[in-house]
DNA sequence: TTGTAGGCGTTATCAG
DNA sequence: CTGATAACGCCTACAA
């Protein structure tokens, strides 16, 4: 069955079948109807290789991400989707891990696919070591590269973000207004992002202090009894902490389950504030005071821009949208500080 | 750059260069590492559309889900999709959402991009009205389709499933031996598993008492904030109950946050069972017991069974797989009770 | 072992 | 407005 077939039936040639599939004007309304049901009763698809072989392109949009399984990559995944469809596009999903081998990898798949653009979601695409970003250059040598939550200022990469550092540096901002005087950070990772919340964070820490004492930076794994073992053991070697800001809600709930094991009370004794106010964040209890970064605005955001960009449009290299703190049960705050916000 | 400039370049025939590209006997030893040199020096990738086109086929599986931000969806999208591509295929990801007609619609979309088989993740892909399903059905016509937690004994259909009905049976069983007198039942929808779930409490449930009371059986949207509402509502019209077993782990969390708000321990006063094992079992407080319906052997075992169902063989149409119940901290099981599992 | 040539199903460019 | 025909890049008999 193929377009032979359809304007055999239809008593015309493939040309002019090819014209109505692809809403040629040039096709007068009566042959249109006919090749249009002729197509409908033979139940005629066109052949997307074919197609693909003539224009070189599938309407296709590969997405990366590191692991859909995290709360907020997965939101973003089916933001994503959803309006890539509503645009006329398809997607390709690639969970890569965190391996970098692995991320060059699938990225030069994608790009042998003959996808149409890359959408990167999350900060853990841009390694700290720069060169190890180069593959993702030179993709954009080829297609756009759209980065959600990362920063690269080369050619053809355009980048959403939200204003992670303006995020943490209001977050610690607000615990130290609440009267806390010892905030631990704690982070996951040193992406892009991970980078620009830590400085929020020093920043806001440097307008009480002169300097910051490191060991109230704590990376750890995204791991809810990796978090608790940790803030066990650094409670028990003496480190003093009333306030503890955090890269991941799921580092906030480790940090949860510590105050719980340790009978600590939670505002009263220890404030807490997650990041990324996923579901996660109104599970546990008390629940979490968050950081809002807005993934379905972030993902719409992304798919608007790189359908201007296919388009043709020249659009500007960076978007920033703004974070909101949504205000829950793991802090303290008073009306004063609130109206702050 | 296509297959005749690398075979220029190597001084050969686009007849070898296939056949090198192809893993094909043969060549000799020498032309093949010349052309691969060669290939590698251009940077050569064969063009997948010229490929489909004479294959027709482009090795890649087509994923559905309603919502890839459902925790056990993206559990399920993450393992298969890194399945596949161990084995070397591609897999396009649809978030249909939960209306037929989209449903529909996406199934038909990915059938004319040709791809090799389609993986529809969930239950609620299973309509309860037995006409409604059989746009799957047609679609088996073309490709194997796989179904995940969701059972239609059909030509190319081929199910891997989890064995709700006994998982909600021992729920419920061992919540009665506990002692608990009124067993809530808390789901979602009335999907294939959906109804098997209910039939295995209602099975528990009848080695007690000899009639069921509907009114103990309640469906609610899968929503925290919802399922609180409408068990204050119920208590509040004077329903008593001293347990609850879920479909879904968010709505044990909706129910703990209940017992929150009327000051009722958990599990002292009341116990509660999840369902999916998900990470939001380990967030609340309590923690959640919750039945783990192995996400990741489910997956696996649905891309194993369709790798051997592409290359040939026979395979049975149905897989269950046995479930687990993980006890936390919401119900009260004595030494007796866990030894029985 | 290698090369030639036809075919896969479209789209697009010309003539008419 | 319509039709013939040449790409598009690859695979694979069939020949050599």
């Amino acid at each position: 069955m193929n377009i032979y077939d359809v304007a055999d039936k239809a008593g015309v040639s493939i040309a002019t079948v090819s014209r109505v599939i692809n809403g040629n004007q040039n096709v007068s309304e009566k042959t249109k109807e006919k090749v249009l049901s002729i197509m409908k009763e033979l139940g005629y698809t066109p052949n997307v290789f074919a197609r693909g072989l003539g224009l070189n392109t599938m309407n296709t949009v590969g997405i990366m991400c590191t692991d859909s399984s995290d709360p907020f990559l997965a939101n973003a995944v089916y933001y994503i989707e959803q309006e890539l469809r509503k645009n006329g596009y398809d997607s390709f999903l690639c969970c890569t891990g965190y391996e970098l081998k692995n991320k060059q990898n699938y990225l030069n798949l994608l790009l042998s696919k003959r996808i149409d653009a890359v959408i990167l979601i999350g900060s853990s695409y841009l390694e700290s070591n720069v060169k190890d970003n180069s593959y993702i250059m030179e993709a954009a040598k080829e297609v756009p590269v759209m980065l959600i939550n990362g920063y690269l200022n080369k050619p053809n990469i355009y980048c959403t973000l939200c204003d992670d550092q303006q995020a943490t540096y209001n977050a610690t901002s607000l615990l130290l207004k609440e009267g806390r005087k010892n905030i631990l950070y704690l982070y996951t990772t040193k992406s892009y992002s991970g980078i620009q919340k830590m400085k929020g964070y020093k920043e806001a820490i440097l307008t009480k202090q002169s300097t910051i004492d490191e060991v109230y930076i704590q990376s750890c794994p995204n791991n809810i009894e990796k978090v608790k073992d940790r803030l066990l053991k650094l409670s028990e070697d003496g480190l003093v902490f009333d306030g503890i800001v955090t890269s991941e809600d799921l580092l906030a709930v480790g940090s949860l389950k510590y105050a719980k094991t340790k009978g600590i009370s939670v505002p009263e004794e220890l404030s807490i504030i997650g990041y990324n106010n996923s579901i996660l964040a109104s599970c546990c209890e008390p629940e979490l005071t968050s950081v809002d970064n807005h993934v379905e605005t972030l993902s719409l955001t992304t798919v608007g821009t790189l359908m201007r960009v296919l388009s043709g449009n020249t659009v500007p290299n960076r978007t920033v949208i703004s974070t909101d703190l949504i205000i829950r049960n793991t802090t303290n705050f008073s009306k004063d500080i609130r109206s702050l916000l």
